[in-house]
DNA sequence: TTTAGCACTCGAGGAGAATGAGTGCTAAAG
DNA sequence: CTTTAGCACTCATTCTCCTCGAGTGCTAAA
């Protein structure tokens, strides 16, 4: 049963005139806003009946109208106007979208917190998801006699290293070195966490000729790096931005929004089943969402590629009264920002340019 | 001029049964709980000495007493019987110091994390403070042709890896890296961040013969490295637990303070001044902190050593009525472990035992 | 110096009453 | 059949007014 024209538009009227006011409208209201020559009677009857299919909701008899998730809904797939960012705010992100440092959890905890700013509401992010992940290689640079650094890559193309030094000095040379890195990386290298067990590191051991464990000490930190990956982490930030807005006045109902989103795991746990299917974004309002600290929320989100075929998630939780078309834009603007970032591997940064004349 | 020990008694008195219940404590409260056989008038008496003497505060005329920030700080200077923590709370605590990531912010953050946890209250970690670091050298491991990680260690121990990857395929060889790594050692080892010029870079370009540029790709890295550990960074963590405390019923108080707890600049700012002193741990109430957003708040300390004789801080934010010795007590447990985490360098993890039947 | 007694203060909380935005319905007009 | 003017009605919000009671300060006696 589709809605007449003028019924969508008085729909729109309303979302949009209570997205930016937060307040219930009335027929009034929206006869100025939506320059419309009918009379507020007239409208009246239109939201009873837009109200009565399911699309605005009544605080209370006297109250103006309010969007339904339904209607909402019903905004965001086809009233809704694609959003463009203005240059100014282009201009915003890009600024801030010039991130120092590459390692990647810092690139997307910042990318995190730049969306919560520049939406004003709470954001996360969440790196690419589960993969068995295999080591591709091990590298040891000899420090001195009783320290080294272990370099493990991973077949994701990440590096990791740690510092090592030994419990009890023993003068390592370069060569026994040597011969431990082409140990390590004939025995383990293809592996995954659940391959490196005990046994096959006993053995390692074995083979190595000196118990000194080094072996393990290389491979648990390996194993550290693996289980590391293999868990995808949530950043979130600015959860303090719910308390910006009127619909989180209430402490009560902001603890226990703020609480839920600092539990890592819930998070990750709910983003993981709406998995956007193949969308670049998705806006889930109110009870669409599947954990019940959500169902009076929405949630908006975008994945960007990490290479490797992967995808993370960033996302910004809200009001259902959210400006969804602006919200989704600057959402996937950063998304594809971090797309572009993982995807052209290594733009070379250029050396600083100091000042120089001519 | 001294406080008799009854007014003392009192004064206790009065400040643990507000850190208890938020409430504005009378004489009869006072009677009951510090079992005093002097009558209610008495204390009144007292009370009234006590609040003239700027101990104590009346809310109005005809509320009980709350502790002044003077009377606080009488009450931690002197009155405050240290805090053993429970076996309980050091199982607790000590499992949860067992920090998977040996990466030095990493820990710092889990740090924070616990703390907040554990005190419920919000809490933020400091990395150790600015100082002038050097490389203390490099080391690159050619993967292919096209691309090769960089490893940067800083004189203070950090090590850095890097995947760079060749804009354009060059074949690089084991040999033109060993070059490569010989010549940024020679050149920029020792260096800090000023140092670190773009001249002395053309310069050892020029001379590494091949102008492709992996020279500055390299030394940007560590650029960034540096100036990377020279900013010391700041975590906070729990910043919801403020809304756990009556205290922060009002939304915009709560708003206000979030906030500025989330500006990382300024909370470290506001650390960095009171700097401890040599104490290890400092409580600071109300009007004693120097930011005007944290009158109204306290902020315990504690700081921890990371090797190399740099400190970092530790700490937590709450209304200034706090049980000012359970969090002390918890914060300087947290920050020894993390001094001894970083004080005995490696211990070494051990492989993770499976389930071995005799 | 301590205590009992008592008048007093003042915030918290609740009951009404006034306000007014916004509705639904009816009946007339287009 | 649709639109509109008109009007009675509803109900959250706001304000005022009042009561209640915890806790005080003061006085006078022990």
């Amino acid at each position: 049963m589709e809605l007449t024209e003028r019924k969508k538009k008085i729909l729109r009227a309303v979302i949009e005139s209570y997205v930016r006011t937060a307040e219930p409208v009335g027929s009034k209201t929206v006869q100025e806003q939506a320059d419309m020559n009918v009379s507020s009677a007239t409208i009246r009857n239109e939201l009873a009946d837009l109200t009565e299919q399911g699309y605005l909701e009544q605080p209370h008899t006297s109250a103006g109208r309010v969007p339904s998730p339904k209607g909402y809904r019903l905004y965001v797939n086809e009233l809704m106007e694609e959003q463009r960012l203005s240059l100014e705010e282009t201009r915003q992100i890009n600024q801030a979208m010039h991130l120092k440092m590459q390692e990647l959890d810092k690139v997307i905890d910042q990318a995190g917190r730049m969306v919560s700013q520049l939406t004003n509401y709470p954001a996360f992010a969440v790196t690419g998801n589960a993969r068995r992940i295999t080591i591709r290689r091990f590298d040891l640079i000899l420090v001195d006699g009783s320290s080294f650094i272990a370099v493990v890559m991973t077949d994701n193309s990440v590096v990791k290293n740690k510092l090592i030094r030994l419990p009890l000095p023993l003068d390592l040379s370069q060569p026994q070195i040597q011969l431990l890195t082409t140990l390590l990386n004939s025995s383990f290298s293809g592996k995954t966490l659940d391959e490196l067990t005990p046994q096959l590191m006993r053995v390692a051991e074995h083979a190595a000729g000196n118990a000194y464990g080094l072996i393990s000490l290389v491979v648990s930190f390996a194993m550290e790096v693996l289980e590391d990956l293999e868990h995808s982490a949530v950043y979130t930030a600015g959860t303090s931005h719910l308390l910006d807005h009127p619909e989180y006045q209430d402490v009560g109902k902001a603890q226990r929004l703020m609480s839920y989103l600092s539990q890592e795991e819930s998070l990750a746990r709910s983003l993981s089943l709406p998995a956007l299917g193949d969308d670049s974004t998705k806006i889930l309002i109110g009870p669409e969402n599947v954990a019940d600290e959500l169902k009076d929320t929405s949630v908006v989100l975008a994945s960007y590629d990490i290479g490797d075929g992967l995808k993370g998630v960033i996302g910004v939780v809200g009001p259902t009264r959210m400006d969804y078309a602006k919200v989704a834009a600057k959402l996937s603007y950063v998304a594809d920002g971090l797309s572009k970032l993982f995807g052209q591997p290594e733009l070379p940064p250029g050396i600083p340019e100091e000042k120089e004349d001519s």
